[in-house]
DNA sequence: TATTGTTATACTCTATAACTATA
DNA sequence: TATAGTTATAGAGTATAACAATA
């Protein structure tokens, strides 16, 4: 028996809807509109949150390290570490061992940011999988991270 | 017993990786990346293939009626609209009912490269999830669908 | 008054190339 | 040679406001 195409009717859209990848997008773009609304009071948009996390949980981290970390260009980060800088949420040191680096650690004020930012985005998220059973969103997470952190050798 | 907070250790990033919406994110946009580089070739992008496939599906679709299915702005399709048009893939016929809209029809080159760009798009997303069952795939779209297409009175 | 199609514009995020200083 | 940090720049996608024509 040979592939068959099987097309479920959803009305409009019967191809698109039956794409993992048209479903990955809308739930990301919902998500990422909400994430930007519940930050924007705290002055605060998911990139610069991803960022500032990852000073807070591995301090001493370099920014090429962050970018490996984030999938992310060197050349585009600068933008936001200067963003948080600005505000003291976290200081460079010069690395004695390679004068190339600068390794970042988070200051108080960054530790209580990235606190107040994460809840918000707890609150966020918590709103959005309110249809989701505790074991769906576990299982969500876990096919989503089967997706993206495979090895990529294509 | 008050809402504990489990953090599992994931190497960096404890409190990203515990977020569905990191998770989501990611995926998205290695599935973009991998639909673009598909595309490419055939000289179409992720967007216009949507565009594309509402007028194939949905003869006498209108722009504004793809703009609410898709979820973008009536000044955004514009663009993409006149790139499809100018390689002859569909064509627009006044309504005689509301002179105010053009209802879109797919020529036959149209219904064509909606299928080739279709099929590139499927072996993407079969190279992407490789790595799920079927069984898992069809979860993985149920629960991204229960994500963004809820009712958000919010 | 509301909707359609459209233009213009600004903004965010991303991608690429190049440069310097170090290793 | 390779890497870190940076600058400059172009591109794709999105959001907003405004407009004329029509309902």
């Amino acid at each position: 028996m040979e592939k068959a195409v099987l097309v479920e009717d959803r009305g409009m859209n019967a191809a698109l809807g039956n794409m993992v990848g048209y479903h990955l997008r809308r739930a990301s773009v919902q998500d990422m509109a909400g994430a930007v609304a519940v930050l924007r009071p705290a002055g605060a948009r998911p990139i610069t949150v991803s960022v500032l996390l990852c000073i807070v949980e591995t301090p001493g981290i370099t920014s090429a390290q962050i970018c490996r970390v984030l999938g992310m260009q060197r050349a585009n980060i600068v933008q936001f570490l200067a963003d948080l800088e600005a505000r003291n949420l976290f200081i460079r040191e010069a690395d004695p061992q390679d004068q190339r680096v600068h390794r970042l650690f988070a200051t108080k004020e960054g530790e209580e940011a990235a606190r107040d930012w994460l809840d918000r985005l707890r609150l966020h998220e918590d709103r959005m999988l309110r249809n989701l059973s505790a074991d769906e969103r576990a299982e969500l997470r876990r096919l989503l991270e089967l997706v993206w952190s495979e090895d990529d050798e294509d």
